[in-house]
DNA sequence: CATGAATGAGGATTCATTCAT
DNA sequence: TATGAATGAATCCTCATTCAT
């Protein structure tokens, strides 16, 4: 009944919906979960406290949405650029190239899910959790897995060295100045994880 | 006209001091710093809540004393076991054996590490990056460095690799179930690193 | 240019009015006025918020707009029976009938006004007393009042009697069960209240 | 180990506990359970709005426990009365008078009873039946079936009774105006009821 | 006329901290 | 030294109300 620009509506409710999550991102990401003031998050946002409300239900329901869409984020940019090559090694220079670029690119996301990573709670590791998932099954299947079978990489569990490349990766992009600057070159940690997945007897490039 | 048998009183003192932190420990390890309770740790510890002020004049005091207690037990814990023996190889292994038996021998302690070392706030950040200083300098002077100049590791830039070793250390070793058992071997995380580390031509063992 | 026809206009602006005071009506008397949520409201009449805001101009005008409507619905519903006779006696029976039919007939309004006789707030207090300043003249004129002047009833304080006659009514109609039937029968509170008000010599029925 | 007076301390508890229900009674009286105030009534108390909180753990926790003290205090105070004489004629009496002295006497707690007894919510009305179960005991137990088997009351159901002396009671004690005087005399109330309890062919006094 | 996004005052509740005993 | 009653700033969340479409 009402008169409005029909979708035009939908649009906007996004953007405002997108101006809060990316309020909340930096919020959680600077103070953590705990700290983090809902006024604040509306406030940066360019709204008043009870807009968030409108949008979400609770503090917490708007850390799982966040988690959600910061997650998905952070999962297709680096499927993305992974999956338009074949060859294994290349695929792991572009997960540690990739990931690296999402922190730069998308530094305030990518601060938040380093955050989220170890906060405590039991539904934000679930959804933690839940939003990796997908990362994990692509480190493993479409690059662990088809190295080893290649002989491009020694034999080992694929979930375990997806693991340990998923846990190298966060490790390291976590590690910033004050600036916010990387203390890593993607290069080299994904070089540091060649040197130790390729074959013994492999000769160097 | 206190009858207190003399030099007691001060065993009596650290010891309480001791309970309170190894409570405060556990309440920060599971709650985090902003979510912990001044209360919850007093009576975990056996005491009221005026208790808690009488040996640390805040909350932040209490956490930075932690970090102190717990990252100085964590380094010599490691530190010990790695300065037993010479070989750099063999020195990084019980790096990451001894690494792993602290988080099973002082679960709390190390957990509550893992736990300060993602908190916000910049003087916790601080307390950490100089409780850890210690553990990086054994890292890169008695390992790295002697591994590379015995030949034993290629050469790259000592800190760099010392800062990767302690981001693998403590990713690796923060990976754990709900019941608290960790997921990667340490061996196989030592492993990995010697993997990665070693010369390319250098003979498997 | 409003191509309604005519006068239908007016009958939807009642019919959705009602919807309203139907709502409302529900949601009062089941949560309170404080309690009441506008929202819900609006909902349950199959409206939107704002939809409220165009037929009264707040939550205590909605209010008190439902006192008037459901008082009135009230006091003549009870004075239809009333005046269809004569006899005191007969009057004060199809007073508390009426009085209990119409709970069971119009039970949302009848727990809202029961609501309403209880909540706090000046303005409401008044508009109760308003609204059933009627019933109480009712009671008072047309049934004490002929039946102590014909003898029937004992002599007393009309104005008192019939304040007990409505405290009575209003006290035991308002005594109902979890599912909302009627704890008393009306016929007996009818005849409780004819023992205590016939003379002490009159023959007992 | 502190060396606090000892008993007094208990005694400054219930002094503190005490004023709290005071001045908890005073606000949800006037305002109602929803729209009653922490602050305002932990300052009328005496007190900053924390102190609420050490002693009752909720708003609705302490509602509950003054509808259990001030339940209690009201039950005792009518039966204490009642039960000093044996004639069932007399103990109405009283029933009546100690229940209007009641209301004058704890102006505040009465007042408050009669908001709990309307107060929407579950809980609540679940404490009120269980507060005033005894009140409607001694009604039946003690006054109704005795003079039932005495001869001095018409036959009629015990239970059904006792309600109705209830409500009479409850409905008439809380009729008064602005400024809190009773409306209407308890021994007129009391006669009342007696009239209508009366064997038919009973003497009249 | 109907809508519902935005607002922000208001209020319950938590909890670090103080201090008298 | 240990206690715990009292404090009040901080913060999540609710919801009546406004108003542009």
């Amino acid at each position: 009944m009402a008169r409005i620009p029909k979708k035009d509506r939908d649009e906007l409710l996004q953007e405002t919906r997108l101006k809060l999550l990316d309020a909340a991102a930096l919020e959680f990401a600077s103070k953590g979960y705990s700290s983090a003031n809902i006024n604040h998050i509306s406030e940066t946002a360019g709204y008043s406290k009870g807009t968030v409300y409108n949008y979400f239900p609770s503090k917490q329901a708007l850390m799982l949405a966040l988690i959600e869409d910061a997650g998905a984020r952070h999962v297709h940019y680096i499927a993305d650029a992974v999956l338009q090559i074949k060859a294994p090694v290349e695929r792991l220079e572009r997960f540690f190239a990739a990931g690296f670029r999402f922190v730069e690119e998308h530094t305030t996301r990518a601060r938040f899910l380093i955050t989220a990573l170890y906060s405590p709670g039991e539904e934000i590791q679930l959804a933690m959790a839940h939003a990796y998932q997908p990362m994990f099954q692509l480190v493993a299947r479409e690059i662990i897995t088809p190295g080893i079978e290649q002989g491009l990489f020694r034999q080992a569990n694929p979930q375990e060295i997806a693991n340990l490349m998923m846990t190298l990766y966060l490790g390291t992009c976590s590690n910033v100045d004050r600036s916010g600057k990387a203390y890593f070159d993607p290069l080299r940690v994904a070089d540091f994880a060649l040197h130790a997945l390729r074959q013994p007897d492999a000769k160097p490039d």
